[in-house]
RNA sequence: GGGGGUGUAGCUCAGUUGGUUAGAGCGAUCGCCUGUCACGCGAUAGGUCGAGGGUUCGAGUCCCUUCACUCCCGCCA
């Protein structure tokens, strides 16, 4: 008890009854009846209703405050009679007789309610962050937030990984996204750049012998925003452990993934063991490197069935002739669907920019036939064919598409998401995990040609180093591997590469040479020279983990501060210009394009 | 950088084929009301219809330009 209360305002009961207490908050609703007012009392706990009348020389003032009003009390709790018992508050039974009452924040007119589950536009609820924070959901979203930060913290201690922090204040790196950059004012011309992750740092971590660590890691990232991806910083749990193989890292994060989802979320688990996709398998099977399982629509390639005689349909033979790929998506007993069903996914795929999606129903009189717009060009054993390649069975209808292997990937990978939604097939009550596992060491950068690592340079290649084929360097898979739940990608990790020879090696297919190596990664090659253990881990993302919990499709609605689209935070008014002098110590002059 | 959506009172929204003075609910202000819990009732104030230009006798509505927010593509080792 102190000045302010006796007891906050999800905490008084009927034992509470007859006691003298004093309470403090927000004015969260007030019903006036003239002579009679009530005042729902609002803190982070709860709400207890308050009740004053026109014999209380404070009435009037009482009456007068607006909502939002913080405000302190001091009166007797009563037993509400049973007919005006609210069931649907935990002070329900009892309210508090108002004696005294003072202001102790006043409020302005509110420019957006808190008492309300209306959505508002983003720009106001930014702008009054601190106002949008009171409200119930995000109020909640924000405690879960900090429940699952703790607990997850709490299991690694258990563990046996040690928590530290690393440098904000570091290097940039010439791989991955566009860094962040702080000029130095006195190293005059050079810049710092916030940490993308805690990467180098890490595995530093484990050359110096800690053998386990772990972090709640702010990253920062100079990239363009999405629903899930905040734009400039987001958290990222960073882990790493010696002496382990990929096998070692995928216990302990299942292990804790699920106890995480258990804990917080009554959503059931699909599988207790995650499945391991490899990437190649993937991106035939599902599309994407982040394949949401709980829709059961699986793809299959159908390229060899348009090398046959007996299919004529032209178009498509053409296109494989020339190199592209068929493949196909089956859909359960959907014959007796309208024409509009299957027009309107054609008609969405032309949207999309592919060339259509071509269709047919499996149907059988005497003979196995196709019906729609293409069968005719199939004949019966190439239906029969096609049937044993995708298990599909008489009633079953087949979605066709032709093209280019990466734009193939992408538009049945986009088809598939559409046509379980409008089957309504994907239980929203699941949470779906897997790892994808098996990323290749580089890819061919489309525009450029030229070779570059697909995932993070420290990645060891898979197989012994006296096999590895250098000269076919798309070839090599890496021991790197992401985590997805429900079309999610939550994290991705790798055993890494702590051999100088080798990492030099890697390099130079991507086109650094052994100078270049040393300048950009000094610590880290260096650090690898002295003695480094085997070592490997991962970074689950933290807000991602959460948004999944809270059941949110938008990142800021787990995330106390964000930043809107364009990278503004719209309370605190960053990014703002800063003065001449500011500049002028740092040596920068001012270029702005017009 | 590109594409889609949105923009009308402090907030959430309606506004017909281009046609009189642009409306409702919440909030605000004032008044009435002693059992509400989204209290109720009455009144008042509150509008550059995002901005600029155009078409028209007449534009919230049609056209062009532009801005803001948002979703997506690119980008995100």
């Amino acid at each position: 008890m102190n000045k302010y209360r006796s007891h906050h305002c999800n905490e008084l009961r009927k034992e509470n009854v007859d006691q003298q207490i004093i309470l403090s908050g927000w004015v969260n609703k007030k019903r006036d009846h003239g002579n009679l007012l009530f005042i729902d009392l609002r803190d982070n706990y709860g709400i207890t209703q308050c009740i004053i009348d026109k014999d209380n020389k404070s009435f009037h003032d009482l009456e007068k405050t607006q909502l939002e009003t913080v405000i302190r009390i001091e009166g007797k709790v009563i037993a509400r009679s049973e007919d005006t018992i609210n069931h649907d508050i935990q002070t329900g039974e009892i309210e508090v007789v108002i004696n005294k009452f003072s202001v102790l924040g006043a409020c302005k007119e509110l420019p957006m309610p808190v008492f309300s589950d209306q959505e508002y536009a983003e720009e106001i609820r930014l702008k009054y962050r601190f106002l949008d924070l009171r409200r119930k959901k995000i109020h909640e979203n924000i405690i879960l937030r900090s429940k699952v930060i703790s607990f997850i913290r709490n299991e690694m201690m258990q563990l046996g990984f040690l928590e530290f922090q690393t440098p904000i204040l570091t290097s940039s790196s010439p791989e991955g996204a566009r860094d962040f950059l702080v000029p130095s004012r006195l190293n005059p011309g050079k810049f710092y750049a916030l940490p993308q992750a805690p990467q180098q740092f890490k595995q530093l971590i484990m050359v110096s012998g800690f053998d386990k660590y772990f972090q709640i890691a702010p990253c920062f990232r100079d990239e363009d925003a999405r629903a899930d991806r905040s734009p400039g910083e987001f958290y990222q749990l960073d882990l790493e452990m010696s002496f382990v193989e990929q096998e070692d890292i995928f216990n302990v994060v299942e292990k804790l993934l699920i106890n995480t989802f258990k804990k917080f979320s009554n959503k059931k688990l699909m599988n207790e063991k995650f499945p391991k996709i490899s990437y190649s398998e993937a991106l035939l099977k599902y599309g994407s490197d982040k394949p949401d399982l709980r829709n059961p629509l699986i793809i299959n390639d159908i390229t060899d069935i348009f090398k046959r005689e007996d299919v004529t349909f032209d178009i498509f033979k053409k296109l494989v002739k020339s190199g592209s790929k068929a493949r196909c998506i089956v859909t359960k007993k959907t014959k007796d669907k309208p024409r509009s069903f299957f027009d309107n996914i054609d008609k969405w795929a032309k949207d999309q920019g592919a060339s259509g999606l071509a269709y047919f129903t499996i149907e059988k009189d005497k003979e196995i036939s196709a019906k729609g717009p293409i069968g005719k060009f199939f004949s019966k054993e190439a239906l029969l064919e096609l049937m044993k390649i995708t298990n599909a069975e008489i009633g079953d209808s087949i979605f066709l598409a032709c093209a280019k292997q990466n734009e193939i990937e992408k538009i049945t990978a986009l088809a598939r998401d559409k046509i379980a939604k409008d089957l309504n097939l994907i239980d929203g009550d699941i949470f779906a995990f897997c790892w994808i596992v098996d990323y290749p060491m580089f890819e061919k950068d489309e525009i450029t040609n030229k070779i570059k690592f697909s995932h993070n340079p420290f990645s060891m290649p898979q197989g012994e180093l006296s096999n590895i084929d250098f000269d076919q360097p798309l070839e090599i898979l890496a021991y790197q591997y992401d985590i997805v739940c429900n079309g999610i990608e939550l994290s991705s990790g790798a055993i890494r590469n702590h051999i100088p020879e080798l990492m030099y090696r890697l390099f130079l297919i991507a086109g650094y040479d052994k100078n270049q190596v040393d300048e950009k990664f000094t610590g880290m090659i260096n650090a690898l020279s002295y003695g480094a253990p085997p070592h490997g881990g991962i970074a689950p993302g933290i807000d991602r983990i959460v948004m999944l919990l809270a059941n949110e499709k938008n990142i800021r609605e787990v995330t106390m501060f964000p930043m809107n689209q364009n990278a503004q935070d719209l309370m605190m008014n960053a990014p703002s210009a800063v003065s001449d002098d500011q500049l002028k110590e740092l040596g920068l002059v001012l270029k702005l394009k017009k």
